[in-house]
DNA sequence: TCGATACATCGACGTTTGTCAATACGCATT
DNA sequence: AATGCGTATTGACAAACGTCGATGTATCGA
């Protein structure tokens, strides 16, 4: 595009530009997946709190007295980081335990604005 | 509420591990709050076709068509957005440009899991 | 000054989300 | 098997969210 949007010149002449190189719909849906699961404090807590941790894993049981809530709640906000791809679940005896991934958060950031 | 730790001798107790150097819940709320900004698929459109321009910046009118929104909802997402800060606002004229902090988001992921 | 254009704000509506209590499920020890 | 423990699921409800049309505000050109 040659016109220059910083020259105001030329009147009407903003709404001229398409951008070709940015996410499709469906690309923006899945990424928008990933940031809603960090998109509520409890669930940041979460995950900063695993990643915190000595071992880097925790079980449900680990986590409802640090945030405060009840365990079907906690429960529910590990699902949906689970399902976002951001925690890793795994099942031991009777404990589920989970870990972060870290990369998973690096990789949508970037698949964001980079290409 | 779960077995406490007082409980001693317990070997096949989990709940044993308390997490510091976890973020604060004030830390978390603002966390949350950028990322929640792109915990919706339109957002992550508008950011991603902002930062695909050629310009590096779009006025509203350059995103309704693009996103098949109305123009009081794109200005309602963008006003979000840079309430995160993650996209800046200039009014030059009668037109309101917005351009990407591109550094933003990387900067919340990497608070995130602080290392 | 008047009209047109670009954007923001308001009010309203249906949908989604976060939370809990109650309950069901799976595992381990007795 | 029976019991206890950790976790997942269900149902319900208030709060927040996304969207629109209507309206208000600011800027530019005639």
């Amino acid at each position: 595009m040659s016109a220059t949007p910083t020259a105001p010149a030329d009147s009407a002449a903003c709404c001229t530009i398409v951008a070709d190189g940015a996410i499709t719909a469906p690309d923006a849906e899945r990424l928008a997946r990933v940031f809603k699961a960090l998109g509520d404090a409890t669930r940041v807590r979460l995950v900063s709190i695993i990643a915190a941790s000595e071992t880097g894993e925790m079980c449900i049981c680990d986590l409802t007295d640090p945030v405060g809530l009840s365990q079907p709640t906690v429960s529910h906000h590990m699902r949906l980081l689970t399902e976002a791809g951001l925690v890793e679940r795994e099942q031991r005896g009777k404990w589920a335990y989970f870990r972060v991934v870290d990369n998973a958060l690096d990789a949508a950031a970037r698949s964001l604005v980079a290409r």
